[in-house]
DNA sequence: TCTCTTATTGATCATATGATCAATAAGATG
DNA sequence: CATCTTATTGATCATATGATCAATAAGAGA
C-alpha cells in the first residue's frame, strides 16, 4: 500500500528539476493565477520541499515575472507564426483579429490582466509586461505597415495603431473574461471597428454583414 | 507636546463611523488599489482599532466589493450626467469617448483591472463587477440607439456595438496604465474605430485628421 | 453626579506567505 | 565498497492577513 507514498524526491539533474519546477508554476498560472505561484504551492505540487523551489529562484517576485513572460511569448511566437503563412496585410489582419478573439486564450487573457494589476508592486514583473507589450506591438504594427505599402490600408501612423488594436483586443477579452453573454458577434464588430481605424474598406477584413 | 497624540478615539455615531471607514477605504483603493484594504491598514489611517473596522462590515470581501461599486457607480453617473446636457447622439458618443480617455480616471481604471482577477476570489465583488458593467453598458446603449433613431449611425445591434465600445476603452486606458508613450492620438484612432463600428461617417465623431 | 448603554479597544487565534540554512542522504566517482 | 559532492529536506523566523470577543470607558440621559 506504500507503492507510490516517496519520502523523498529522487535527486535530479539542477537542469531537469528547474524545469519542472518552471514547468509546474506554469499551469498553476495557467489555472489559477499568477498569485497562486507560492513556494509551498508549486513545491507540492511538484511534490518537493518548499526550500528547494526557493533554492532555484532568486525570489518568488523572479518567479513570477519568468512564468508571465514565458506564456507570453509563446502566445505572441505562435500567433506569429500563423501569419506569416497568409499573402496579404488584409488577410494576415482578419486572421489576428479572428484568432484572438476566438475565446480559445483566455486562460492567457487572465494573466495578462492580473499581471497589469502585480506589476504595480513587482518591478521584474512590470519590465517583463512592457518587454511582451512591445513584442505584441511589433507583430501588429508590422502587419499594419505592409497593408500600408500594399495599398490595403489608409493610415499613417502604423505604430499608434498597432498600440490601439492591441488595446482593444485586450480590454474586449479581458470583458469576455468576466461577461460572455450579451454580446454577439465580437469579432465581426471589431472587424468593423479596425476597419474604420485602419481605413480598411467596410467587410474587407472579415465576410460578414457590415451593419 | 501632546497635543496630537490621541489615547483613545472619540465616540462617534455608528452612522458617522460607518461613514468615515469607508470613506477612508475608498481612498486606501483609488491610492494603492482594492487588494490595500486590509483591516489594519484602514483601522490606522482612520485612528481607530482594527476590530472597530472589522465590526462594521461583515468581512472584507464584502468591504472591498462595496467600495468598487462606490468608485465605479460615482464616475458612471458623474460621465452619465455629462452625456445628457448633448444634443445630438453624435455629440454624446464623442464626448464620451473624449471624456474616457482623458486619462484623468485612470486610478478607476486600475480599479476595474484589479477587480476583474479579485473578482475571482471574491463572489461578492464578482457581482458588483458584473452589475457596474452592466450600468456602464446601459448608458452607452442609450446613446447609440439615440444615434440609430436620428439616422446618425447605420447599426442594428445597439447593445452588442455598446459592449465592444466599453471592451475597447478599458483595454485602451488599461494599456494606458502601464505604456503611455509610443501611442499617440489616443482619441482620435478610438474615434475612427468606433465611428467604423457604428457606421458614422468618418470624421463626424471626433474633428481632426481622418488618416 | 450617577447610571447605563454601547462604541471602542487590543489581545488572541488560525492561516498564509517568503526567506534562510544547518542537517541529511542520494548517487556518482574513485 | 568507501568517499565525497551536492540535491534535498523541513524546521524556523519574521510578517501579514481576517476574524473574534471579553474588557473598557466615553458620554448621553436620569
Amino acid at each position: 500500500m506504500s507503492s507510490t507514498i516517496q519520502k523523498r524526491a529522487a535527486r535530479k539533474t539542477p537542469a531537469e528539476r528547474a524545469a519542472e519546477i518552471t514547468e509546474t508554476a506554469k499551469e498553476i498560472a495557467l489555472e489559477q493565477g499568477l498569485s497562486a505561484i507560492t513556494l509551498r504551492n508549486v513545491a507540492a505540487r511538484v511534490g518537493v520541499a518548499s526550500g528547494l523551489v526557493a533554492h532555484y529562484q532568486p525570489n518568488v517576485d523572479a518567479l513570477v515575472a519568468g512564468i508571465f513572460a514565458t506564456i507570453v511569448a509563446a502566445e505572441t511566437e505562435e500567433v506569429s507564426g500563423l501569419l506569416d503563412r497568409l499573402p496579404t496585410p488584409l488577410e494576415r489582419l482578419g486572421m489576428l483579429l479572428e484568432t484572438l478573439m476566438d475565446g480559445s486564450r483566455l486562460d492567457v487573457t487572465a494573466i495578462w490582466v492580473e499581471a497589469w494589476t502585480l506589476g504595480r508592486r513587482n518591478e521584474a514583473l512590470a519590465a517583463c509586461v512592457r518587454e511582451q507589450m512591445d513584442a505584441w506591438q511589433a507583430v501588429v504594427q508590422r502587419v499594419v505597415e505592409a497593408g500600408i505599402g500594399a495599398g490595403e490600408f489608409d493610415t499613417f501612423d502604423a505604430p499608434s495603431v498597432a498600440w490601439q488594436i492591441l488595446g482593444m483586443v485586450d480590454g474586449l477579452n479581458a470583458q469576455a473574461l468576466v461577461r460572455w453573454d450579451g454580446v454577439s458577434d465580437r469579432g465581426t464588430h471589431l472587424a468593423r471597428a479596425v476597419e474604420g481605424m485602419v481605413g480598411a474598406a467596410r467587410g474587407s477584413l472579415l465576410p460578414g454583414q457590415a451593419g
